[in-house]
DNA sequence: TTAATTCACTTGCAAATTGCAAGCTATCTG
DNA sequence: CAGATAGCTTGCAATTTGCAAGTGAATTAA
């Protein structure tokens, strides 16, 4: 879902605005998680169709890299970008309002 | 979609993560919009039911309120909380990303 | 060297969400 | 009183998600 010709917060949201990217990319940038099993193993539990979705658009939108692991060749590596690194500041916002607004939903 | 036990980013994204929350959000705390029909009019095309929808929600998590317009009372005015100012920073955060990177995107 | 295991998916299918168009109800304007 | 207007609601098709099971190539264990 491209949008043309508007404004950068919904060009932004067109790539990230969605359930998963933003944790996938979360566990990839601050969990230095670089494995599929290790995206799937995070706490909230995405499935393994949605996570090689994802994995497949973070690459085409090259926020991901991936190459094969040279000491285990069924096993794929998936590397931030540096577009993927500047997500850090948004992310940081994230973890600041989640903390101050949801921490304590649900005691 | 509540995300308990988890870390903030992902509390966040329960609430602001989908398609619609944060342009809804941005038009009403950038764009000062405050009725339905003004925000009906972003250049996003979100459809009636799902503004309607979002409208909802986002009053359930406290992001905006809503009252009667004095003047006209088959008019709403929704406002945003001081919850909903605080995401300021991740919308600029936003904003600064999508200009970075995608702001030439198909010309 | 064969059998079992692991990794990264893929497939099938039901459920939920989205998108579009049309309709509805209360209020207001002429 | 006859439109017009604001804010929805409804119906329905299309897309996306969630879950479980299965696949194939690479690796390790026996």
């Amino acid at each position: 879902m491209k949008r043309k010709n508007c404004c950068p917060i919904a060009q932004a949201l067109s790539v990230l605005g969605d359930k998963w990217s933003l944790i996938v990319l979360r566990d990839v940038i601050f969990g230095k998680k670089r494995h599929f099993n290790d995206l799937l193993a995070s706490p909230e539990k995405i499935s393994t169709n949605i996570l090689a979705n994802r994995l497949k658009t973070l690459q085409e939108e090259s926020l991901l890299c991936c190459c094969v692991d040279a000491e285990n060749r069924r096993s794929k590596i998936y590397t931030p970008t540096e577009k993927a690194q500047d997500l850090v500041p948004i992310l940081v916002e994230l973890y600041k309002w989640g903390e101050k607004y949801n921490d304590k939903v649900d005691k």
